[in-house]
DNA sequence: ATATCATATGCAAATAATTGCATAAAACAA
DNA sequence: TTGTTTTATGCAATTATTTGCATATGATAT
């Protein structure tokens, strides 16, 4: 169960809510794992049982209070010695692929649509990464270092969905325009 | 719960036993879905009871027998009603991603070994993809065009496979090789 | 000869993840 | 001013997935 330190990876590197962690999962820096704010908050409580993580309750001017969780030096532990074990396999689940791999049961139309709207989405998530990119590169050179290896996974990240955004327009110049 | 929808689409492509289904799910044409054996066989058992999938049961000399399953006309329509619907949001798992996240934890041998690791697997899954695009390749012309839009999918696995062994061999570049 | 890998199927228990619900207020857009 | 998005947290029920076990034979490697 891995989530446990993927958590625990992104607090060691900035500590953060619940919230804060289920955007960094989504949109951000963490995209190497997909989690809803349910899975986390559920995670945070179980972490904070075992001791991995502790939290400061900020109290908010009529706002709800929110907590601010950071790893504990027995989280750390547990993270490095996480990092000692064996890799287990990637995981990956794409329903827009099934789409495309059954796409002879849809017009032309409908299938261009389908990668248009998929495009957009992985353009979305490029200009995210491209924007967290050029924070990092305005870093004073201490905080740079920090983020020096979270910024790789990143890097890897925009490669991958460049990748999505050319196969796109070969898609699209494949599948031809039918008039209407 | 698309694992349903992933195996009708692969089974209209071409009928398989469960076996030969969890193959392609790992290696092969149907790596858009992560998926064990143990899954694989639950949820033919369930297609079946829905009528959307059936099966032959082929004796085998001494082995013992197999299950050949297939596509019905229920579960065509099925496949077909689901194409339809908006499709859910990509997930994915890199366990390997946390470990380079966290990687200042590890020392830079450690990291680089890993790196090389997974660089390793990323290599032998293009391999693969490329073997089958040969076969692929090599079809008569009717053939080539069922596997059409399955070839499509591969293409991008081979361009997300690319930009792992670059990204790897970028990474390596970065890390300092340290002497014994 | 012996061991491991590939083929082939599946159950049962445990754990992980999703879906639906519930609350609350500020910020922003129409 | 009315509706939507963003921030912020969480429970409960259901569903999906993993892990461990169990079996069996042929092929290939050492």
């Amino acid at each position: 169960m891995s989530i446990k330190h993927a958590i625990l990876a992104l607090l060691d590197i900035d500590q953060g809510t619940g919230y804060d962690l289920m955007t960094r999962f989504n949109n951000s820096i963490g995209s190497f794992w997909s989690a809803s704010h349910q899975q986390v908050y559920k995670e945070l409580a179980s972490l904070a049982t075992e001791g991995w993580v502790e939290f400061d309750e900020v109290e908010q001017a009529g706002k709800p209070s929110k907590k601010i969780y950071r790893v504990t030096p027995a989280g750390l532990d547990e993270l490095k010695s996480w990092l000692q074990k064996p890799v287990k396999p990637l995981k990956v689940k794409y329903p827009f692929l099934i789409k495309i791999f059954a796409g002879d049961h849809l017009s032309k139309a409908q299938l261009r649509q389908d990668i248009i709207q998929n495009s957009a989405e992985h353009r979305e998530t490029l200009d995210a990464y491209t924007k967290l990119e050029q924070w990092i590169l305005h870093l004073p050179e201490k905080e740079k270092k920090k983020y020096h290896l979270p910024y790789a996974t990143m890097k890897l990240g925009m490669k991958v969905e460049q990748a999505w955004l050319e196969w796109s327009e070969e898609m699209l110049n494949d599948i031809p325009q039918e008039r209407e």
